[in-house]
DNA sequence: TCTGGGTAAATTTTT
DNA sequence: TTTACCCAGA
């Protein structure tokens, strides 16, 4: 059913409109629908005390014990509980990371269990750098444990990669121990150049990620306006064939392999399995789990389902569901919240299908919610530049406010118009190493080096636009190809270095640099210690001293290089080629090359994020912007009952990031298609007497005079320089423009022409 | 090679 | 609403 189609029939239905709750009246008359409530007395309540247990731990560990008294009932319950299979469900903001590393902490030193027999899965490589972090900081006094006792602590993808390498069976698939990681575009990339040098016909090649994702679950080939079959199963073929010939895997092969290897020949059950974020879990991960243990073994789970917004990638909200239904697992909760204000509390959790208890606030009333209309993002974006420095006069810092907003693009008009108005402000993003021209460069350099039949790797080093000396393209792949036909090498590596000196003699330094690279292997091995890979391979050159870019590119460069330093004297275990390898593994599993302390962000203003990018984060002063109906939840064609669930999740989650102050706005005149008038109908939800309305919309008169309307364009409306917004690409800046044209920069989405009559531009 | 009809889809992002 | 794209026919 379409949402328009719901969203008409729930019109219709005769309810007050203050109470008037589309989800739950949907719920009402269609059938069946799964509740995610637990029922009260499947948890175990804790007891009344637990000082006995801490005088015990107090004896072994005082540090820990102190640790453990400031705990709540409900926290200590789960840290000391005895049971082989238990499930936390931590409500948000419950202290659900505390728990697990206390958890792990009481089992190591009180219980017993070596690290290294504990399993810890994370999702994020930054929760896993916290777990360890926390864990460390209890070894004041005493040795910590080594890298290779806290090896099966980490995410999902890295442990993956770390038992595959120890397991016997790796070859009968094909691959061997010195296996290479593909990160999402090195997939792509690899799969887009499998279609040109095998001459493949495939459709719709951006979608093709949906498209194999179509294949693999429903076996649906035809796609589109697509009339006949193409060769896309041919290309599934080939690519399955290549990764094997060429090691390599993609995230995916990292958790299927595993799984695969461990049904065969179980090599390694850790006495206790942590999982954090369970409810992020998809099926291959609840079989890694599942491979991982038999009747002995411990299991030890944290999460929320209430905060499961990722079933797009795959987790299930039925998991939890499951779990709870199985008589054999004990399942206790945390349900004191520390984080947010009560009546703020008491809003998100109206969105729940919970009882009332479920979640309870412990600190005090504070401000009621607060639902702003304004007439656009425009207006709300001034609006927030006076409210914040206010906010920040009365002695908020500006890095505990956040903006929040369901799209990436709702972000870009904010971020300029705070630049303009001097407003510190901050894009919360993961970026991309891709984008990083010097890094990136240096990130396949090294990967050809390691894995020199490693294709595309070799490929990016030589065709790099900055870095580079030939052009990428079909001709390169096609003469590269009929070079090596016939001809045996050792590798890739050293066919394109044979191909180089045959057919670009001219390019003298970088035939050097492959030569350099197939060396790379010996040499660090043969030089130990005593590496210094920029001199190595010559860097100085290929950065080109004369590049605007030099000083940042070398620094950038040494700075990664360091890490890589740090990391494998760190981890070192008797083999240099090894621990490299394993190092760049790490690089593409985290996307970047701070692979010892992760990525610094120094966030000095205010900051800008999407609502999925702010789970797990917290902010004093939290706006939601452009919270309309058609926005949230957002609107979609095939929506289904489960979307429109996790949607208002979304919802909870984002009304959960306040600790004080919480404002969510809807506009009048919303800039996106899909907006409906009026805000988000999820919050009719929540009772009236817990918000507060306001309304700072501008009437009809002055609405003339500050939203700029695409007017008559005159020939001296557009200048050079002048900054203007663009419905889909959002603000840019004219470069150029005469009677015919205006020219205009938009940034990442870069140069654009318009014809000047009709330029759907818009001053701001 | 160009045109018009038809179809799907648009979002979130970690590893 | 707008965009991207396949496909068939000029």
């Amino acid at each position: 059913m379409s949402l328009k189609h719901l969203h008409r029939k729930l019109r219709n239905t005769d309810l007050p409109s203050e109470e008037f709750d589309p989800i739950s009246a949907f719920e009402s008359f269609e059938s069946p629908v799964i509740s995610n409530i637990i029922p009260p007395d499947r948890y175990t309540e804790p007891k009344e005390d637990y000082s006995d247990i801490i005088t015990k731990v107090e004896a072994k560990k005082p540090q820990l014990a102190s640790a453990l008294k400031k705990l709540n009932l409900y926290q200590q319950q789960a840290v000391f509980s005895e049971d082989q299979k238990l499930l936390l469900s931590a409500m948000v903001g419950s202290g659900k990371t505390t728990v697990l590393t206390h958890k792990v902490l009481y089992l190591h030193f009180i219980k017993g269990i070596p690290l290294s027999q504990m399993a810890v899965l994370t999702f994020t490589n930054k929760a896993a750098r916290e777990i360890k972090e926390r864990i460390l900081s209890f070894y004041e006094n005493s040795t910590p444990p080594n890298s290779d006792e806290l090896r099966y602590f980490g995410t999902f993808h890295s442990v993956a990669r770390q038992l595959i390498k120890e397991h016997p069976k790796l070859q009968e698939l094909g691959f061997t121990p010195d296996f290479s990681i593909m990160d999402q575009e090195a997939k792509e990339d690899f799969l887009q150049r499998l279609i040109v040098s095998h001459e493949l016909d495939v459709k719709y090649r951006n979608k093709l990620d949906k498209r194999l994702k179509l294949y693999r679950n429903e076996k649906q080939i035809i796609y589109g306006n697509m009339k006949n079959p193409d060769d896309l199963v041919q290309l599934l073929n080939i690519s399955r064939k290549e990764k094997q010939a060429n090691n390599l895997m993609d995230f995916d092969d990292l958790i299927s392999v595993i799984n695969w290897q461990l049904k065969l020949k179980k090599t390694f059950i850790p006495e206790w399995i942590v999982v954090d974020e369970f409810q992020d879990c998809n099926q291959e991960q609840i079989e890694l789990i599942q491979n991982l243990s038999d009747d002995r073994s411990h299991f030890f789970a944290v999460g929320d389902p209430n905060q499961s917004i990722y079933a797009w990638r795959g987790s299930t909200n039925v998991i939890f569901q499951n779990y709870i239904e199985d008589q054999s697992f004990v399942i206790m909760r945390l349900p004191l919240n520390y984080r947010t204000s009560g009546q703020l509390l008491n809003a998100a959790s109206c969105l729940l299908q919970q009882d009332n208890d479920a979640l309870q606030a412990t600190r005090d009333q504070g401000k009621k919610l607060i639902i702003r209309n304004h007439f656009d993002d425009h207006q709300e974006a001034y609006y927030y530049v006076q409210k914040f420095k206010e906010v920040h006069q009365h002695g908020t810092p500006r890095t505990e406010i956040a903006v929040l907003f369901r799209t990436r693009q709702q972000i870009a008009i904010f971020e300029s118009i705070f630049q303009l108005e001097g407003i510190p402000c901050e894009v919360v993003s993961k970026t991309k190493l891709r984008e990083q021209a010097a890094l990136f460069w240096l990130q396949n350099i090294l990967l050809s080096g390691l894995h020199p039949n490693d294709m595309d790797s070799i490929l990016r080093v030589f065709t790099s636009t900055d870095f580079g000396c030939l052009k990428a393209g079909k001709r390169l792949l096609s003469t590269f190809s009929k070079f090596i036909e016939g001809k045996e090498f050792a590798s890739k590596l050293e066919a394109f270095s044979c191909f180089l000196s045959e057919k670009y003699k001219k390019h003298a330094e970088y035939i050097d640099l492959c030569q350099r690279l197939m060396g790379l292997a010996d040499y660090l091995r043969s030089r130990k210690r005593d590496v210094n890979l920029y001199q190595y391979l010559s860097l100085d050159f290929f950065l080109k001293p004369t590049s605007i870019n030099y000083k940042d590119d070398v620094a950038d460069i040494k700075n990664a290089l360091n890490e890589l330093d740090h990391y494998t004297l760190k981890n070192y275990f008797g083999d240099w080629l090894e621990i490299y390898r394993a190092a760049m593994s790490q690089v593409s599993l985290e996307g970047h090359f701070q692979i010892n302390s992760g990525i610094q962000t120094e966030t000095k203003g205010v900051s800008l994020l999407t609502i999925h990018a702010a789970k797990g984060l917290e902010f004093d002063h939290v706006y939601l912007s452009g919270a309309n109906s058609g926005i949230i939840p957002l609107e979609r064609k095939k929506a289904g009952y489960d979307h429109l669930k996790e949607e208002k999740r979304l919802l909870f989650v984002a009304l959960t990031r306040a600790k004080n102050h919480m404002e969510i706005s809807w506009h009048t005149k919303s800039s996106a298609w899909n907006a409906q008038d009026g805000p988000s109908y999820f919050l009719n939800s929540i009772p009236s007497a817990l918000l507060e309305k306001v309304d700072t919309a501008p009437t009809k008169d002055s609405e003339l005079e500050t939203t700029p309307k695409v007017e008559l364009n005159d020939d001296s409306k557009w200048k050079v320089g002048t900054k203007v917004k663009h419905p889909k690409y959002g603000t840019g800046e004219i470069k150029s423009c005469n009677e015919q044209d205006v020219v205009c920069d938009f940034g990442k989405f870069g140069e654009k022409s318009f014809a000047s009559a009709w330029a759907p531009l818009v001053k701001i």
